[in-house]
DNA sequence: ATGAAAGCGCTAACAT
DNA sequence: ATGTTAGCGCTTTCAT
C-alpha cells in the first residue's frame, strides 16, 4: 500500500525549516546561539519529517562508531547468550551498539568475522565461549581492545572474564556441610575440562578445611545425564553411606537423582544434591527442585563491557584473567539435615 | 607493551606508495587503469600498513551500510538463538552485519531499540520472539522493511515467518501410526498459546484420516515436566489402554516419560513418546532419546533474513504469515512396534 | 542570530 | 596512467 518511507536528512530540515543546514544542526542540537523562535520551526520541521540524525555521519566526523563487536563461539548458546545479556546491559546505556557474530567453532570464520568488525571499525571486541577453556587469542596487536568473556586466551597478555569455579566448588560444599551433611561425593564432567578440575579442587579445599575425607574419589565423566545416571550408580556401590552428592552440571545432576531414586534413596531426605550452572528449565523440572550453583553469567558480560569500555576511553589494558563470584541458589534437593528431623522437615516453625 | 594501534586510513597508503589517493582507491579495487608496478606498490604499502577500507566511508557514499537490525523479545533464548544462527548465514553471505537488541519483552525498551537501529540506517529488521503468539507490530511507517521471524505481527500487512506446528502435530501423530500405535493421547501446554492448539488440531487431523478416535481429550495444562507428570497421571488413569503419547514440548515428554517409568509402562514397548522442540539436551537426555519433532528454526530465519534481503532489494513488500515445514527426529522413544515384535527389537535385518 | 565552508574516509567522474 | 575534485550527512569553526 504505503511506498517505502525514506530516511531524512537534516538538508531536508533545514529546507522546511527555511534555514541553512547550519542552523538546523545547532537546532537539534541545542548549540549556538538562535532565536527561540527558530529552533522551534526547525524542532517542528523535524518532527513533522520524521527526521532521526543518522549515527554514521556523525561517528564519521567525531572519529568514532559508537559499536563494538560481539564474537561468540557458543553458537550463541547456553553459557554465551546471558553473557550477552549483560554486554548489552553495560553498552546499550552507553549508546553503544553490538554486532554480533558466530564462529561455529572454525577459525577461518572467526577470522574473517574479525576483519569484518575491524572494517566496520567497531571499538572494541568482545569474545565469549562456552566454559572456561583456554583458547587462541582472536589475534595481536589488533587496533582495538579486546575483552575475552566466559572463556580464556592462552595468551596471558590478553584479558579475560570467567566464573570463579573454584569458589562455585567450595560454595557448593559448605553449604552441603550447613546442612550437616558429612559424606559427599561428587560427580562431574571429563577431566580434561579445567572448570571440571577447578571444581572439584574447590570442592575438596572445603572439605579438607571442615577436616572431613571426600566420599570416593572424584567421578571424572562426561558433562551429560546419561553419565550421570552411570557416576551415581559407581557411588553409590562404592561409597553406600553418603548422604549428599555435588554434580558439575545440572545435566549430569538431573541423571545422578534418577538414579538415586531408582535405588531407592529419597532426595534430600537420604541424599542432598547440588548441580552446577543453574540451567533453570533442567534445575526446576528436577524433583525436587536442584539446589544449584549459578554462575552469574549477566555479571561477567556487564564485567567484561565495562573493563571494554574504560579500555575504549584509554584506561592501560588490563591483562590476566578476573573471576566474577558464583552464587548458590538454594531449592528443595537439599532442604533440612539428616541428623535434625525438624529441620529436614523444612517449613513449619 | 605495545602501544593501541590506529586504523590506517587511504590517504597514509597513497602516501606510503608515493600516489594519489584517487590512484589509490583505484589500485586496491581494482578499477580504472594502472601500471601493474603501481597496483602492486599500493598494494603492498596496504599490506604492510595494515589497511582495511573503512566500511562506513565505503557505505556513506553508496548510501547504503550493509547492517539490519535483529530484534529479539526471547532474551536470546531457546528460540530465538537457532533463529539468529539462519538469520546469519543468509545475510553474512551477502557481507551484511546485524546489530542484536534484546527488549525484555520491555515495549519502552524495544521502541528505543528500533529508534537507536534507525538512525543507524540500518536497512532492515528482523524481529524474533518466543512461541508464535501474534504481537503488535514495531511501528508502521518505517522506512525499512521489518520481517517477523518465529513471532507474529498482528498487523496483516506485516510479513511473519513462523513453523507449520499445524503439520508438526500432523507428523508426530503419522509417525506414531506409522510404527503401529492406535491410541494415542496427547499432553501439551496451555490452551491460550495458538501453539498448542495448532500442535493439538494437527494430530487430531491426523487421527481422523486414519480413522481413529484420540485417546480421551487433549490434555492442556503448562509447559512444564511437573504438568508433564501430572498430565500422564491424568491420562493413563481415563485411558490405561494408551499405547502413544503426544507431547506438546520435550520438556512435556520428559515429565510424562518419567511417570510412565513410575508406572511400570515400558517406552517404547508399551507406550511410545513423541516430544516437540528437539531441545537437544533435554531430548537426548531422555530414556530412552527422544523421538521429537523439529521447528527447522535455523531455516526460519534463513527464510526470514532471505525475505529481508529480497524487500531490501526492491521487491514488492511481502505480507501475510509464511509457514515453515517442521521435521521428525526419530529415536528410540518410538522404536518398534507393539504388535510387531520383530520391528521391536529394532537394528537386526 | 544566521550562513558559508571545511572536513571526517572513501569512490567515481572528470581532467591532465 | 595518474591526479584532482566533488560529494555522501553531519558538526564545527569562522564570517557576516
Amino acid at each position: 500500500m504505503s511506498e517505502q518511507a525514506r530516511a531524512v536528512t537534516i538538508r531536508e530540515v533545514a529546507a522546511a525549516a527555511g534555514v541553512s543546514i547550519g542552523t538546523a544542526s545547532k537546532a537539534l542540537n541545542g548549540r549556538g546561539k538562535l532565536r527561540e523562535e527558530t529552533r522551534a520551526r526547525v524542532m517542528s520541521a523535524a518532527e513533522r519529517l520524521g527526521f532521526r540524525p543518522n549515527t554514521l555521519a556523525q561517528g564519521l566526523l567525531a572519529g568514532r562508531t559508537y559499536t563494538v563487536g560481539l564474537v561468540t563461539c557458543d553458537s550463541f548458546g547456553r553459557f554465551s547468550i546471558p553473557v550477552m545479556l549483560g554486554v548489552e546491559d553495560a553498552l546499550g546505556a552507553g549508546q553503544i551498539s553490538v554486532f554480533m557474530c558466530d564462529t561455529r567453532d572454525d577459525p577461518i570464520r572467526e577470522q574473517h568475522h574479525v576483519e569484518r568488525l575491524l572494517a566496520r571499525r567497531v571499538e572494541g571486541i568482545i569474545v565469549t565461549g562456552r566454559r572456561t577453556e583456554p583458547r587462541p587469542g582472536i589475534g595481536t596487536g589488533l587496533p582495538v581492545p579486546v575483552v575475552y568473556a566466559m572463556t580464556q586466551s592462552t595468551d596471558e597478555s590478553d584479558f579475560s572474564v570467567i566464573p570463579d569455579d573454584l569458589g562455585g566448588g567450595a560454595l557448593a560444599v559448605r553449604h552441603l556441610l550447613a546442612t550437616g551433611r558429612t559424606r559427599i561425593g561428587h560427580v562431574t564432567g571429563p577431566r580434561r575440562f579445567e572448570a571440571a578440575r577447578r571444581r572439584a579442587e574447590g570442592a575438596a579445599g572445603a572439605l579438607a578445611d571442615a577436616g572431613l575425607p571426600a566420599a570416593g574419589e572424584v567421578l571424572f565423566g562426561e558433562w551429560s545425564e546419561e553419565w550421570g545416571r552411570q557416576g551415581a550408580d559407581i557411588l553409590l556401590r562404592a561409597q553406600p553411606g553418603v548422604d549428599a552428592i555435588f554434580c558439575g552440571s545440572d545435566q549430569i545432576a538431573r541423571g545422578v537423582s534418577e538414579t538415586l531414586r531408582e535405588r531407592g534413596r529419597r532426595i534430600p531426605d537420604d541424599v542432598a544434591l547440588v548441580g552446577f550452572d543453574n540451567w533453570e528449565p533442567l534445575a526446576m523440572g528436577c524433583r525436587p527442585p536442584l539446589t544449584t550453583v549459578d554462575m552469574n553469567l549477566g555479571e561477567i558480560g556487564r564485567v567484561a563491557a565495562g573493563h571494554l569500555l574504560q579500555a575504549i576511553g584509554g584506561a592501560p589494558r588490563a591483562s590476566g584473567v578476573l573471576t566474577v563470584p558464583c552464587r548458590l541458589i538454594p531449592r528443595e534437593s537439599t532442604r533440612g539435615n539428616p541428623a535434625d528431623p525438624a529441620a529436614a522437615s523444612g517449613g513449619t516453625p
